[in-house]
DNA sequence: ACTTGAACCTGTAGTTGCTACAGGGATTAT
DNA sequence: ATAATCCCTGTAGCAACTACAGGTTCAAGT
C-alpha cells in the first residue's frame, strides 16, 4: 500500500464533514466508514475519499436517512454501473415518510398556535393546552399516525 | 383507600391510551403516571383518572413534548389554581421548536422532490440523488442546523 | 373444584445514533 | 526535552421505549 501523501487526522476529517472524531470511529465501528490506514504509533490517517464519503454519510444523516438507508445508499454508489432506479426506490419511500412527518407536524404547530392563543394568563384550571392534550376525542394522533411514528 | 369497582388492568389501559403495559410500567419507573393500586396476587388495577393521566401523556408526547416537558406540564396540571404562564410558555418554546423543525424539513422534502425527479433511470454513476448526498458545498444542513438538530 | 389460557409480574438487555468519559500513548512545536 | 495537543481503546451513558425470559395470577369454562 502506498503511503498517503496529503493524509489528515481523525479531527481534521472531523472537521471538514461538521462531526466529531467520536462519530466518525463510531461509523468505522458499524461499518459506514471502512478502517483507515494507521501510523507505525496506531493514529488513523485519511486521504480526501475518506472526507468525501463521510461528507455523504452525514448529508444523508442530515436529509433524515436511517443508518441503514445509507449504507444502501452507500452500497449502491460502490457500484456505478448498476442502474439507479433502487437509489430513487429509497429517496421515494424517504420522500413518503418525511411528507406524512410534515403533515403531522403541522397539524401539530396548529395547535400549538392555537393552544398559545387562547392561553392568555387565566389559570390552569381552564386552561386549553391542558384541556386538548387530555382530550380523549382529540383525532390527529390516533387516525394519521397508524406506523410512521418516529424519525428515522 | 377505598376499593375501586371499575377498575381495569395495564392491558386495557394500555389499549385505551393507545400504548402497550412495557410503556405504562416504564412511564411508573420514570415517574410520569405513580404507583397503582394492586391486587391481592400484585396486579396493577387503574381506574378513570389513570386513564386520563396516560392519554394526557400520550398526547403530548405525539405532540413531540420531551418527556421532561411531559413532567412540567402534568405537575402545572395537578396544581390548578396556578396561573398558567408557565404552561404557555412551555408551549410557547415548543411551538419554537416545532417551526424550525418544519422548515428544516420541508426544505429536506423539495430537495428530496428535486433528487427524485431528476433521476430517471439512468445509471448510478450520473445519479443527482448521490451527487447531491456527496456535494460538499450543500447548505441546507450546515447552516440552518446548528443546535435544532434532534427530535425532541 | 379444577384446568386452561390469557394476562400479568420483575428484571434485564436490546434498540438507534450517537456522546462522554477514563486512563493512557503519539505527534508536533518550541 | 518537554509541553501542548492530538489520538487511542474500551466502556458507559443518553432518550424513550421495546422485547424478552422465566415465573405468577386471574377469569372463565367444564
Amino acid at each position: 500500500m502506498p503511503e498517503i501523501s496529503h493524509a489528515i487526522g481523525i479531527g481534521e476529517l472531523a472537521r471538514r464533514a461538521g462531526c466529531k472524531p467520536e462519530t466518525v470511529r463510531y461509523y468505522e465501528r458499524i461499518g459506514l466508514m471502512g478502517d483507515a490506514s494507521r501510523t507505525e504509533g496506531g493514529q488513523r490517517r485519511y486521504g480526501e475519499e475518506a472526507v468525501r464519503r463521510l461528507t455523504f454519510i452525514r448529508h444523508a444523516r442530515d436529509f433524515g436517512f436511517s443508518v441503514d438507508a445509507v449504507r444502501e445508499l452507500l452500497a449502491m454508489s460502490d457500484q456505478p454501473d448498476m442502474p439507479c432506479q433502487e437509489v430513487d426506490a429509497v429517496a421515494k419511500h424517504h420522500l413518503e415518510e418525511v411528507e406524512s412527518r410534515l403533515q403531522r407536524l403541522s397539524a401539530l404547530r396548529d395547535e400549538l398556535k392555537r393552544m398559545v392563543s387562547q392561553c392568555a394568563g387565566s389559570k390552569v384550571e381552564s386552561c386549553r393546552i391542558i384541556e386538548v392534550l387530555s382530550d380523549h376525542q382529540l383525532c390527529i394522533s390516533e387516525a394519521a399516525h397508524k406506523g410512521a411514528h418516529d424519525l428515522g
